[in-house]
Parts: structure tokens; sequence; C-alpha cells
DNA sequence: TAATAACCATCGGTTTTGGTGATATGTATA
DNA sequence: TATACATATCACCAAAACCGATGGTTATTA
């Protein structure tokens, strides 16, 4: 029966067109590589190489036969480095729990990275409302999380600010509040506003509520689509708003009272007292400056 | 450095849940897995199984080196059978060139059985017209094709006859050939047709050109989407025929001199001469029966 | 044309490795 | 407590892989 070290001389000598620079890479002499590749061609009743010329080279056979090699030696380099991650106690699998307003392109950004630099750890990404991100770390059902501020959870969370992300309130260009140029807190009373909810009921603590009536969603996509029907007005995220205010879809509103734009602390999320294994750490330092630029 | 054999014994006893077990399953003794297990715990410097109850189960490591030496132990296997098609002759691809109207749930269903049979032999569909068909097949870019008999067409290649698939006249409901009880082909005379034409534009010999304009598609989905949009009315084969008419959106033409439904001869065809492999014999008498019920 | 340098196949001798069988130990079950 | 079944360990053996030397072949260069 044919071994790995086989198959690696005969991937590398079809890379390398000869059997003694595969042997010196492999480190050994060029007899063993001779042997082999012989060998091999024993055990598959085929031909691999062609040596009537100078240089072997490949036969049809040998051609095909080489791609599947080349994915069992691939396969077999993810499993040492498997290994070699659960040797330097890297995790199997992390879940982040994130805020839906922050799965913004530096996020995924940063996940690709991760995927380079650990390759052997699976992760798992649930996107919620940040009372939900809250729970889901408190009771272990998240390693790491981002949320906005929320300041009636004083559970036993780690918590760090990490940035902020500008809100707009904005509505439908047509909607009536859309045309007056400052809003006061009695204008904005009759109408509806379209708020972000856990699916506990709770309502982010840094976003009022300020119109009698409102509809829940507990994602941020939702409420642009919502406001862009002209169901009602809302506070958006800046980069979501923005995107729809540049086509045409919703417009900002002017409130009399809100003198600088709204900014929503953020913060990463952990359990507390709890050890961080080498990928966890990495994430948690690269995540602190996810809002940097 | 660990092998393939440990690898299979490291995936049989978790599969097993017994060292000696394996071993009888390897046909090999118990000691030789226990320091096969053993050996490979060294090389990945982590600890597969534990030993402390009584049967040997899976470390949270193990289970996660499992699946990565499934998958070449998987790998293995197809390698092994792509050698084993190899030694039976069977071809690395076979190229079928196919009229598109005769794509039909059962070729692929045949394609399908020929997945599981020949499972290191590829295959590459190209569907167009039948005399475009002919064309690759005589000049060796397909294998084996499939076709509507063209009686112009009489060149070198193998034919049979494997069956026929009828075709209606269809047109748009509001068009005005659709009122009308019996067509003659006067009537058809100052309309449009759709029809079928190969890129060095020639004409299916079996289905006339009646009317004095016409549209040319070299694809018969191309056809029922125009003739749906009123365009012109068409000869397409009878399931997409019906399945149009059953939405509604065509209506089949009742022409006065048809006294039957077109049924179109379908050949399958090879390069003459030429000898098969054991793939290629198989499909070729598997698409015999293409058209029976 | 001769000399040189690379390359590959083959073969005897040595080392390594995987496998065997015996034995000791441990653990459920009756 | 006896039994049946599992596993770890060890000394030993045979097959395999490997090494180094040799000879044949083919390009390249003087």
């Amino acid at each position: 029966m044919y071994n790995l070290e086989q198959l690696r001389m005969f991937v590398e000598t079809a890379n390398l067109g000869s059997f003694s620079a595969c042997a010196r890479k492999l480190g050994k002499v060029q007899s063993a590589v001779s042997q082999g590749i012989a060998n091999l061609e024993i055990d598959f009743d085929r031909q691999l190489f062609d040596r009537s010329t100078r240089k072997p080279s490949l036969t049809p056979d040998g051609t095909r036969l080489l791609s599947y090699a080349q994915a069992i030696l691939l396969q077999m380099d993810e499993l040492d480095s498997a290994a070699q991650a659960m040797g330097r106690q890297e995790e199997a699998l992390i879940r982040l729990a994130v805020d839906n307003a922050l799965l913004l392109p530096n996020f995924y950004a940063v996940l690709a990275r991760f995927e380079r630099q650990f390759s052997a750890t699976d992760i798992e990404v649930v996107s919620t409302t940040s009372f939900d991100v809250l729970e889901a770390i408190e009771s272990d059902q998240a390693d790491i999380g981002l949320t906005f501020v929320e300041f009636d959870f004083n559970r036993d969370v780690e918590l760090g600010y990490i940035g902020s992300l500008n809100f707009y309130p904005v509505c439908h260009p047509q909607h009536s509040l859309a045309q007056v140029n400052e809003i006061t807190a009695g204008d904005l009373l009759p109408h509806r506003q379209v708020m972000s909810r856990s699916s506990k009921g709770s309502v982010p603590t840094q976003l009022p509520q300020l119109s009698s009536k409102a509809w829940f969603c507990n994602n941020y996509t939702a409420m642009q689509s919502l406001t862009e029907q002209g169901i009602g007005w809302a506070y958006l995220p800046a980069y979501l708003a923005e995107e729809s205010i540049q086509a045409g879809n919703l417009k900002k509103m002017k409130f009399s009272f809100d003198h600088k734009t709204w900014k929503l602390s953020i913060e990463m999320v952990r359990q507390k007292n709890k050890a961080m294994g080498p990928a966890l750490a990495w994430l948690h330092d690269e995540l602190k400056s996810l809002l940097d630029e």
C-alpha cells in the first residue's frame, strides 16, 4: 500500500520535473525517490512518468492522478495545521454576537484576516439587538460581542468602550415632517417612530422614543426599509441613512433640540473572568480598533 | 511521521469505539492499533482518545481532528477508485453535444446514473442546434451527440435512430392566428415564424419554414419566450409547448394540412470507427432508451 | 570529438517501522 | 468473586524504506 511520503514524492517530482530535485527538496537520496515513485506506479498499476525523455514528464494517467494526490496532501496540511493550532490552545469555535448595526465592512475585514490567521478556528456570527448581544454573552451563548451602550444592563459582563457611531433621524422625502425646518418634540408626538427592540422587548436606552406611536424591528435594515416606505420616522445608523439619502429614498430630519448629531457609544463585551485563548485574544485586540480610521 | 494506516485506525476506532474492534475490522492485532493510535497521538502531540472509561471515547481534540482524518481517507478512496477506473481504461472526459430541445429530465437522470457508475470520468455537456451537434462530432469536438435528423448532413458520422419528439405549432393566445380554426398555408404566409437556426445558418430540415418572415434562435427556450411575447408563431417541442399552454401563455394552432402531429426523429451520433471506452459504451447504451417510457 | 555534468535505474547492505504474540493490568457483568 | 473483554507494554521479527555505490544515458561545453 502506498503512503503519504510517496504521494509527496509524486507531486514534488511533478512540480520540479526531476527525481533528483525532488530528492534534494525532501531531504532524501535520489534512489529513494526513484524507488518510491516506482512503488507508487506498482500500487496504482499505472505509469505516472514518462522516463524516455531527459526529464521525467507526467503521462496522461499521471496528470489525472496528480490532482487527486495534491488534494490529499492539501487535506493533510490542514490536518497538521489544525493539530498545531490545538497545540497552541487555539479555540475550536468562537461565537460572536454583534448588534446588527455594527456589521460594518471593517468588521468583515477583521474576520477575513482572522480566517487567514486562525484557519482551524470556526466562527459563528449572530447579529441581533444590543440587548440580546449582552444577554448572549451573559448566558454563555457567545464569547465576544459588540453592542451599543445599554445603561440599564448592569450585570456580570466585562465591557470596554471602542468608539461610537452616528445616528440620523430620517423619514421619507414626502413625509410631512420632511418639510418642517425646525422640528420640535411636539411636532414628533403625533407621528409614528420606527424603533429597534430586542426579543425581550427592551428598547435601546440611548435612543429615546419621541413619538406616541411606534413600530418595532430587531434590525436596522428592516427599519431602513420601513422608513423608506414612509411608515414613520427613525433614527438610523449614519452609513445606512446616507445610503438611502443619496438614493433619494430618505431625508434627514432637522430637530430643533438636537444640536449635535447623536453619537451612540459602542462597547465590546466579554464574559467576566473567562480565560481567552489565542484566537479570541487576537479578535479582542483587533476589534478594539474597529471604529478607527 | 504518521501514515495513512494510522489515520484509518483513528477513524475506525472512533466509529467502533474500541481498539480491539478496530483491529478485528482492519485485520490486525489489538496491540498494533493500540500502538498506532499512540504514535498518532505522539505525532499530533494531542490525546485523541480518553482511555479512562470502559470504551475509549474521543477527546474534544480528537473529535476536531477526526473530521480532518476522515476527509483525507475520503480523498484517498477517490484516488484509488480513479486509479482503478484508469485500469479499466475508463475515459478521463466524455464530451456530449446535445440539441437543446433534447435536454429532457430523462437525459439528466442518465447523467446522474453515469456519475455514480463512473465517478472518475468528467463530463462536458454542450447544448446547441442539431446541425452544430453533427459538426461537433465530425470535427472531434464531441464524443457523442443527440440530434434531430438532418437530411442534408451526409458526412462521416455514425448515426442511430433512438426515438422521436412531438412538435406543436403554437402562438400567443391573442395572436390573430390563434382564433383561426383551420389554418391554411396561405394564412401563415404573412406572419412571422420563430425558427431554430445553427451558428452556420442551417435551418432544421424537418421543420419547414411556412411564413415569409422569420426570426431565428439557436435554442428552443428562447423561441418559447419570443412566442410568448407574441412576436410570431413557432414549432415547439411538445413538453415546452404544453408547459406554456397550461400556463395560458401559448395556444396550440390548428393547421388544416397537418393531419398528424409533427414527429421529429432523433438520432444518436458518434464518430465513425472510433473505439469506445467503457464509460462511453455505457452512455451510448443508456441513451438508446432515452425516449422510451 | 572528448570531457563534463546531470540525471535515472538498479542493487546490496543497513536502518526503520509496523506488526505479532505474550503478558500484565483494568473494568464492567453476573 | 469469577469471568469475559479491553488496553498498555514489551521483546522479537519481517517487510519496507532508505542509503550509498555503480553504471548507463543524455545534454552541454570545451
